[in-house]
DNA sequence: ATGATATTGGAATTATATGCCAAAAAAATC
DNA sequence: GATTTTTTTGGCATATAATTCCAATATCAT
């Protein structure tokens, strides 16, 4: 089983690396030169650090953020599933198969609700969700339960992870 | 109060635009060479419809993923929040309130459960936690309960929202 | 088929990324 | 506190990519 990544020990960030972390996770497709300008370095110390950052792992990649709704997926859900039993076997068997579903955007085990996964699903209407729902999620074996949310508004969706020490411990 | 997005009616997307869709929320800071290479299109044509995507409105930004236990948040929670009266200035205010807390990454305005809001937070420990749920969101005007799960672990996320018929309707 | 409209590909130009190295800054040592 | 060592920066040269323009091609409607 891979080791879960290394603790946050030895990852010294600076000003300049939290500016950096910052920006492109509110603006992922902004160029070198004009991060550079805005954090106060020049071009080729500011490339540097954004690979440093990459290849330490701090970033982990890059994504366009796209309209859901204009594509035609009027209807996001969140659902709760519950299983039988929680065995390894269970488990990696039901994360295999929701993987294999490209409606869901994200799956999360969670303790503390009376469910085990909560996934985020998108669909094209009611009809699609009922399909997605009953004959594909709930026929995945050990899956005894399954709530379901509507999302009627996006308030806050995609924010940054705080960088700079906005949370003093 | 703006309107939404306009209806679905009038985007019409042909492989190329599906496939740089596709292609840009997995790997938001490809260039434009290889994003033409890979759809099979030359590179100005290419661009072209970037940029094209970008004004309709379909790609809405572009984000840089980070680790956010690397940055020193090792906890992630879902909070499920109910309020007292469900009026335009509650939830007004509450969002309000919410937006200014850098911890929360995500609000989203829900349906079928028995709380309102769904959260999602970042916190360093559960100290921070027990802090921002005591004395900032229960605080909050309007809050009469609040549910916690935590994320045990993220096995699906930041996954492409199908730009292809795979959800055929 | 034919004309009108939209889209492409390639060349030229402009802008950006990248590698290199001397200079500056920061850190460690005495 | 000065000096050496280590790290980081800034600027230049070069390579790579973005952008614009337009003739050529493809698509669409009639």
């Amino acid at each position: 089983m891979p080791k879960e990544s290394p603790p946050a020990v030895g990852v010294t960030l600076d000003r300049y690396d939290r500016q950096i972390l910052d920006i492109l996770q509110r603006h992922g497709r902004i160029n070198n030169q004009e991060l550079a300008e805005r954090i106060g370095l020049s071009p080729s110390p500011c490339l540097r650090r954004v690979r440093a950052l990459e290849d330490n792992g701090l970033i982990t990649g890059y994504r366009a953020l796209v309209d859901a709704k204009r594509l035609g997926h009027s209807l996001t859900a969140l659902l709760h599933i519950s299983m039988d039993r929680h065995t390894p076997e269970r488990f990696a068997n039901f994360e295999a198969k929701v993987a294999a579903l490209p409606q869901v955007q994200e799956c999360l085990l969670i303790t503390g609700q009376e469910a085990d996964y909560q996934l985020k699903v998108v669909v094209h209407d009611m009809d699609d969700y009922q399909n997605l729902l009953l004959n594909q999620i709930t026929r995945i074996e050990g899956v005894t339960g399954a709530h379901s949310s509507f999302v009627l508004r996006r308030v806050l969706e995609h924010r940054p992870v705080p960088s700079y020490s906005d949370t003093p411990h």
